[in-house]
DNA sequence: TGATGTGAAGCGGTTCACAGCC
DNA sequence: GGCTGTGAACCGCTTCACATCA
């Protein structure tokens, strides 16, 4: 087991590896060689052995993995045994379907609150999520006890947020803004950026065909 | 000028320098140099320089480079001056936000039809965008010249989806299912996974503060 | 002088290959 | 025999440092 530091794509990984164990677990299976994995799920099987080896020795040598302890073990080092609170900056388009999106209704991530700086809509509700005033966010997010901030509002603004909400204290970030954002340390940031993305589409399909690597 | 592989690193940074120059742009300025672009928005000069010396030599020396050039440049390397239509193949909540979402909306990608399985979803319309059965996928794409597929299905169907739209011909699909997809030879493939961004998020609460990264 | 374009060095991640263990 | 865990080799990207040019 090593001690280094992790590197985010192993983490990236880990979450690939849990879904993939979900569906083996939904087949009846208990156990799985790294190899089985790699081929059935189009990974490598050398570096699923050594992510998983950073966290301990969870294999049995001449059997592979136990699928459920795997799982666990996985679930407990990705801290998905512990409950967040998100708080959605931005009810517009994105934020609004964010905050029905069953990838934070059906997880560990609740949606406790919304905010816009939009006097319009503030007081509205989303489902059973209420809008708020952006200028209220410390306030809001202490008293709803709001960790996670996700930043849904046009790239402009999106600095300004950022740095309100870690001003509040936020120590996680999801941002969809189209910007570079510069954190504060002892912050994370995460981007998801649709419109690199998109972009990166329309550069293989402007290259003549057949002469472009694919993903 | 290089004439090696682009690689996908390089043309995301693309995106990024053409925002980052439109904003410029924007503020009227006429030239800029790699340090300065660098500085101001949190990247790196040489790598700047590096990436843009792949395509040509855009700067002049003692000066820098000059904004509108560049951003034409850039813009048609990227392929932003053809437009691309897009087909959503899933209209859940997911689906339907994305044929709104203004990344498609203002740019050269137009949403021109949305997919569905579900009989009760067929025939709707979101916006001004109708939905089909999935089953005519091959015949709707080919009538309306969809050249790009967005994929917002449930993780179990998106390898079916994404088989059924590269055997139809589509050469650029974009995926929001968390599975790992396996893609033919020629078709390019973008997987936005929120479920990953999540965990990733999860996995840096669950470390003892100041003891993890910071992108 | 000031900036680009680029070979070379440095660094981190992936893959290989095998010792060690069940 | 089979599979894990891991040092070593490999590979690609980033950063440095400087020759080159306006």
């Amino acid at each position: 087991m090593k001690v280094e530091k992790i590197s985010e794509l192993t983490t990236n990984r880990l979450s690939v590896y849990l879904r993939c164990l979900d569906e083996l677990s939904n087949e009846g299976l208990r156990t799985v060689s790294s190899r089985k994995l790699a081929t059935r799920f189009h990974l490598n099987s050398a570096q699923i052995r050594k992510d998983l080896a950073c966290f301990g020795e969870f294999g049995v040598r001449g059997v592979g993995y136990y699928i459920e302890d795997l799982r666990e073990q996985i679930s407990s080092i990705l801290g998905l045994d512990k409950n967040h609170r998100v708080g959605i900056i931005g009810a517009g388009r994105l934020g609004t379907a964010l905050s029905n999106y069953y990838g934070f209704t059906q997880t560990n991530f609740d949606v406790v609150a919304l905010f816009d700086s939009d006097a319009g809509k503030i007081g509205d509700k989303i489902g059973d999520v209420e809008v708020f005033d952006i200028k209220n966010f410390r306030k809001i997010a202490k008293r709803d006890r709001i960790d996670v901030a996700v930043i849904a509002v046009p790239a402009p603004y999106a600095q300004d947020v950022l740095d309100r909400v870690t001003k509040a204290g936020i120590k996680a970030v999801m941002n969809f803004a189209p910007a570079p954002l510069k954190v504060i340390e002892g912050v994370k940031l995460k981007s998801v950026d649709l419109t690199i993305s998109l972009e990166s589409l329309s550069y293989f399909l402007a290259q003549p065909a057949g002469s472009n690597g694919v993903d």
